[in-house]
DNA sequence: CCCCGGTGGTGACTGCGGTCACCTGCATCG
DNA sequence: CGATGCAGGTGACCGCAGTCACCACCGGGG
């Protein structure tokens, strides 16, 4: 697999944060319960679980990536970015897994990718040498990796037609829905600020669409929060 | 695979075009050379051959898809569609596949894409019952979906910094470049409006960027066509 | 205490690009 | 021949949203 040759660091800001001790067994077991169980084993053997708080860059553009990283906490954020603007692509949640950062990587050409840990992350990572062996071994884990690439390329072009053929009041709303939906709280704590660096726009522009959106009823705009309904 | 569990049919608006004899293993056997030894003989066993016109859509919205289509001879465009509006996202060439296009069938949100056939094409059509066993049975059919997958989510990940960071006259100079390493001709035919359809723009718009590209010298505006440099 | 930094809030301006209305030129066809 | 249709071309208009300048407010730290 192509996505294997190349050869791969993860970007790690602060060492502070590496996992010294090996983790419970238990506990890579209970995360790792999704997976079928001879990847659960193989992964629990060879996989490297690291920690990272809220905030770190996990991948830069240029950058390679040695390992596979699998989330099992926590809440990664994929940007896109030019020189200023950046916008957010998609999340990555437990379970799942950032495949398609190879793609960026592979290519010669500068498809500045960056991903964020947003909510801190617990992750496994699977070493790229190996998976070349393992995707013969277990079939399964190719099922594995086509939804992830799936459920990527789904994400990504759900988020490109917002962008494209809506307007800023939608794309907010939308936004802001799956805030909701992914943090399972209906007030959401979040500033105009980072609202406009997702979206690719300006603070003003976001707090003026805000008070559009709740004349219009659709959210209510509270001291502690957002709420949306 | 995730992909191969949906049932579906390929869009056949003109049965004109079929193929009604076997055509020679010989042109397939050519066609398919860029593949390993084993995967040529089972796709042209299994694999049907078909002929599409220029102007065909082969996969609409909602349309569920029986086969992998692997085009061997035309390009293919795919587009992200909204009720009005129309983007280009990238094309499928000779050796290529669209694999990707099944992510927007599998999941039940309507990511409107739309594959249209641009330069007559000859595609192979693996019905995608049997794709199951032969990802099993050849580890290098993985190889080719993943890259397939890649390509087609770098290309996609292109064109969206190209919308989302770049104005139009960088995007229609791109796009111009583009077609010339497609095409290979420096003077291209295209009509404003094919041009603002595929960048989602409208004509008058077009028009004028056009103009103003020939100001700087980045275009010339000919008669028979565009010439670009 | 005041000084900052960050937050939300607001009005004025601006420019890109989409829309409308209308024009010309050219080819095809009944 | 005139009618029709499609190509490109152009000016006027306008709305969205990004930018600028400046506001008030609040919290923490010196």
């Amino acid at each position: 697999m192509a996505g294997c040759q190349a050869s791969l660091v993860i970007w790690e800001p602060d060492n502070r944060f590496f996992m010294k001790e090996q983790p419970s067994k238990d506990y890579l077991l209970r995360k790792l319960r999704f997976l079928p169980l001879p990847l659960q084993e193989v992964f629990i053997l060879n996989g490297q679980l690291k920690r990272f708080p809220a905030g770190t860059t996990l991948l830069r553009e240029g950058q390679y990536v040695s390992a596979i990283p699998l989330v099992l906490e926590g809440r990664l954020k994929v940007y896109a970015e030019a020189e200023t603007k950046r916008l957010l692509l998609y999340y990555i949640r437990p379970e799942e897994s950032c495949v398609m950062s190879f793609s960026a990587v592979l290519e010669d050409r500068p498809s500045s990718i960056v991903a964020e840990v947003e909510e801190d992350a617990v992750v496994l990572l699977l070493p790229s040498e190996q998976i070349h062996e393992w995707l013969r071994h277990y079939p399964m884990l190719n099922h594995l990796f086509f939804r992830q690439y799936q459920r990527r390329y789904t994400e990504l072009l759900q988020n490109i037609e917002q962008v494209l053929f809506h307007r800023l009041p939608d794309r907010l709303l939308a936004y802001l829905k799956d805030r909701k939906r992914l943090t399972g709280h209906a007030k959401l704590t979040l500033t105009h600020r980072q609202i406009a660096e997702d979206l690719g726009s300006a603070r003003e522009v976001i707090t003026r669409t805000l008070k559009k959106l709740e004349a219009e009823g659709s959210v209510r705009l509270l001291e502690e929060g957002i709420e949306i309904f």
